[in-house]
RNA sequence: UGCCCGAUAGUAUAAGGGUAGUACAUCAGAUUUUGGUUCUGAGUGUCUUGGUUCGAAUCCAGGUCGGGCAACCA
């Protein structure tokens, strides 16, 4: 038996519509405008309109909003494909704004006829001005009451390339003092003598969001199209338009847009970071953006569940970070191979070790029961991290300390005998004692430790860059803060270790693969990696009680 | 001072007139050759004032707070 889930607003809507025989199918889509990356707002619309037509029976079609070519490039075209299919989703139909171009000028034209549009030569302060405000109403345009005749011709010159850029606009004939902005005399189409990158120069005039919009849905017959909040007030404009025309019915359903603490999540900020080089680019690891969580070694299993444990309603929100993080680190602990990396090595002499080393086998995942092992050397000379040992540990300190003993994972428990300090008093060494009846597997010791480290051998280890990313903004919710959002970055959000000491087996990394560094958190190999320099970034964290412990104090 | 949308633990989401639940976060404990994982437990919530009702998070009315609406952007 199906468990009891319950059901967002729009499942409900929709199991409604197919109970009653409103509609046998579902069509949804996906409509970006091909003019930034896609971030995690996107990805929570992608999963919500591809996961509706998957689970009620249906599909979804891809369809760019090109109707704007003075913002928009092939570029972001090839990005937006790349992130969808990489999170998983297939769409039935790629499909363009563009493409309906023609039908949008016959719709156009019958709404003349109909005596629902006319041109408008007036400039936009005077349009702007004519509309009045949200308490009054606006006033006609002087140009309002042409003749359909006289608004063909016009609007047929408009077409043609007659007129420059702003002199003419084709505006519907709705109500200028209607309650409802949006449905005084909205423009429908503006002359645009651009380059548009896939109609090329066929048209110099373009439709606006709102004559192009929901025609689409209704061409496509997507019978729930689902778009964010602020469109609400549009919804009127929408039903209006296919009213008119009288053709398929599509209908608008809004939703609240997701919003993430500690980053900011609208393309022109996001813009703004990436032209004005406060992060690397569009995939910069820091960046909310899909590709930069690609990069930065998120999985796209781990944003699914995200978006679904995040779920939708309509009301706004800041989604904790920590979400996403729990996401990515329930995904990661199940897949990724376990490595062993020292950052900041303090050098462990066994004293009663023989000068040969040996290899020791530790499990690549210990939570995979069909997981491998890899073969990691271990010898005389050891690098464990500074922060495992303290010559005067606190309570509760279950590390290394002058006497105390801890296991070195998949190897021996070791003693701590003697700290050894260079002239200024620094620790350089520590000399240690290995208990050879105390291996991994096969101890026989009966010794029981609390603490077990990971370390590399000295001699084998390879040097690694890691990059350590921290939350991009100082503050939860940076949009609404006072001031500019950019006063709020955080200016530590990026930390570059150029030289860290890993085990050979990360020799082999490879990209798409997901790594564990024991005990510091999950890395993926970043893209500018090279043979001679692996670079790995840190995709997040694992918790850290114990650092909790030390905040405390 | 208009119209529209919204309001449930710290956060995000359920409950659709009948026990306010789940997840993350937080705290405590158990297990652990990762202070990871896993397991157990705890605390914290219906914006407000009235009304309808045996019974209201839910229905109604008023208020409060938050957001949106005056681009030839989407």
């Amino acid at each position: 038996m199906a468990e009891e889930k319950s059901l967002n607003f729009l499942e409900e809507i929709i199991e409604n519509d197919l109970k009653s025989g409103k509609h046998a199918s579902i069509v949804t889509r996906f409509p970006p405008e091909p003019n930034g990356y896609l971030h995690l707002g996107h990805a929570a619309s992608i999963v919500l309109n591809f996961g509706l037509s998957k689970k009620y029976g249906g599909y979804t079609n891809l369809r760019f909003d090109d109707t704007n070519p003075s913002t928009e490039e092939t570029e972001y075209v090839e990005s937006i494909k790349n992130d969808v299919h990489w999170l998983g989703f297939e769409w039935k139909n790629e499909l363009y704004a563009s493409d309906y171009f023609e039908d949008l000028y016959l719709f156009a034209i019958k709404l003349i006829r109909l005596g629902y549009a006319y041109v408008d030569d007036s400039d936009s302060e005077t349009i702007a001005r004519e509309k009045g405000t949200p308490t009054m109403p606006g006033t006609n345009s002087k140009f309002r009451d042409r003749s359909v005749e006289e608004n063909i011709e016009l609007f047929e010159a408009m077409k043609a390339g007659k007129f420059k850029d702003g002199e003419r606009v084709l505006r519907a004939k709705i109500d200028m003092s209607h309650i409802n902005m949006l449905m005084r005399d909205p423009v429908m189409y503006r002359i645009k003598h651009a380059h548009h990158h896939r109609t090329f120069d066929k048209w110099c005039i373009y439709p606006m969001y709102d004559f192009a919009h929901g025609q689409s849905d209704s061409l496509e017959h997507i019978t729930h199209s689902i778009c964010t909040l602020e469109f609400v007030p549009h919804r009127e404009l929408y039903n209006w338009f296919i009213e008119k025309l009288d053709i398929y019915l599509s209908h608008q359903y809004e939703f609240a847009r997701r919003n993430i603490s500690y980053t900011v999540m609208s393309k022109r900020k996001l813009l703004q970071l990436v032209n004005e080089k406060y992060v690397d680019g569009w995939d910069d690891p820091r960046m909310p953006t899909i590709s930069g969580l690609r990069r930065r070694g998120y999985t796209p299993e781990s944003i699914r569940d995200f978006c679904d444990r995040a779920g939708i309603a309509k009301r706004e929100n800041v989604t904790e970070l920590s979400l996403l993080e729990f996401c990515a680190r329930e995904d990661l602990n199940k897949i990724a191979l376990r490595r062993m990396v020292v950052f900041d090595p303090i050098k462990v002499v066994l004293t009663n070790y023989s000068e040969e080393n040996e290899m020791v086998s530790v499990e690549d995942n210990p939570e995979d029961v069909n997981g491998g092992f890899r073969e990691v050397p271990f010898s005389k000379e050891l690098y464990i991290e500074q922060d495992d040992f303290m010559e005067v540990p606190p309570k509760k300190f279950f590390r290394l300390f002058p006497g105390g003993m801890v296991r070195l994972k998949g190897a021996y428990i070791i003693k701590c005998d003697e700290v050894v300090k260079d002239a200024e008093g620094k620790i350089i060494q520590l000399n240690c004692s290995f208990i050879s009846e105390s291996k991994s597997g096969n101890d026989t010791s009966n010794i029981k430790v609390k603490g077990t480290l990971h370390w590399v051998s000295a001699a084998h280890a390879i040097p690694v860059e890691v990059r350590l990313y921290d939350r991009l903004f100082k503050v939860e919710d940076p949009s609404s803060a006072a001031g500019d959002f950019k006063d709020y970055i955080n200016e530590n959000s990026l930390e570059i270790i150029p030289e860290v000491y890993a085990e050979p087996a990360l020799k082999n990394a490879v990209t798409g693969e997901h790594y564990q560094f024991l005990r510091k958190g999950y890395f993926a190999l970043d893209k500018n990696s090279s043979k001679d320099k692996l670079i790995f970034n840190r995709t997040v964290t694992l918790k850290d009680t114990w650092a909790k412990e030390v905040k405390k104090g």
